[in-house]
DNA sequence: GTGGTCTAGACCACA
DNA sequence: GTGGTCTAGACCACG
């Protein structure tokens, strides 16, 4: 799996990481019990530091997306969080606002779902590809 | 118009603030040319710093939704900002990362699209409302 | 001679008011000796305050461009003061800024003095068709 | 590169840095890709509070001369943006009340255009000596 | 009264 | 160590 990283984004460095590496769970390009690259080799690819990878994956274990395995180091996870109502309440929060924007931007209700079907079929193929 | 603003919340209080002003002109609670609340008394009334507002009230100048009125004070602008192929590019940027998160917890394709219309609607009866 | 006044500039009002005044002075439209509106006139003919048209009138007497007149009220001096060191000083000052913004947004020599030129023909043959 | 603040100058603090940071990438005494000083370190070099420097790097960063590197700090663009209509207009709209006053004061054309002729000729050169 | 600027000092996120 | 955010309180320019 490729991993692109951009310095230039204000989107901090580890959370970047965490976004792509759910991107692939999402797709499948990342199994249910494969290992993550060790912290250790994927900040030397990636040139960054160690604390950002270690710090991305973390953050993944803390949402429940993988676990440190003894000997296989970071897993996927096999069983991956259900959304509950919790859950939705947070994806409101974030849909929300992009939502309002949209509508400031003379986006129309449909162009919007059309991306969101977009998005939704370029991430499940890129699975396949993989 | 109503703001409520979190302070517990990791989203930062001057972004809170644009994201519901942003809100109210797409639900039109807040419409074209009308008034702001002056920085001074909005602070206060939210019980947070000047600067804070101004902070957010600055950003929303910078993005085009309001210009600051030598008189008036700050005013919704008449003209907002139409989209363009750099706003569809970060638009898409905010949204795939949601989609990916979507998918891992297992929330469909209708349901994340239910989600939109729903919030669409939502917005929009909430500026008939005000 | 036409003001105009634009209020959404972040230019301040009296400024505006004064360049165009003292632009009205360099092309001949306002001849020497010539009385300016009344205060009270001119800002009930661009709808603003009295205090700004005062303030404005107050920085050109400041300024060497016009004097108080007992009965003309405020008129155009006759002779105007003359560039001294200081005053190139203080052009230069003004100038450099624009220069290197010029520089680094790849506007060559030429093209700033081109401007420059027609800028003072601009001005000149404004005058004569008043 | 040296910097120069005046707490006297009616120029506000913040514009005078942007305005000779912008003079130093004119120069080539800035490089592009060149780490400015950080916030910190350039306030208290400076005597003047972190926000003002802030605020300076944040307007640079805003019309597009550096861009804010997570690691390396504020560094110098190595894009900068191109002048286009909309740069030009808002030059001679600059340019415009400069001129005019210069003509009252009764500076000629060629004296003008001869002050531009240096000022680009010192600025290039300041470059090479440093 | 408005927003704009500056200061001083604090805490946090990021790398 | 960096920049980002927030607070508190001050003065000034503008209209």
């Amino acid at each position: 799996m490729m991993i692109k990283i951009n310095l230039q984004s204000d989107v901090p460095l580890y959370t970047q990481l965490t976004n792509q590496i759910i991107e692939g769970i999402a797709s499948g390009a990342l199994a249910r019990g494969e290992a993550l690259p060790s912290v250790r080799s994927l900040s030397s690819d990636l040139g960054i530091n160690m604390h950002t990878v270690n710090k991305a994956y973390s953050a993944l274990k803390q949402e429940g997306y993988v676990e440190i395995h003894r000997q296989k180091g970071v897993v996927v996870q096999n069983s991956l969080p259900e959304a509950d109502d919790a859950y939705y309440r947070q994806l409101e929060e974030k849909v929300r606002p992009i939502i309002s924007e949209s509508i400031c931007h003379n986006v129309s209700e449909d162009a919007l779902l059309e991306l969101c079907r977009s998005i939704f079929k370029q991430i499940r193929s890129s699975g396949k590809a993989t």
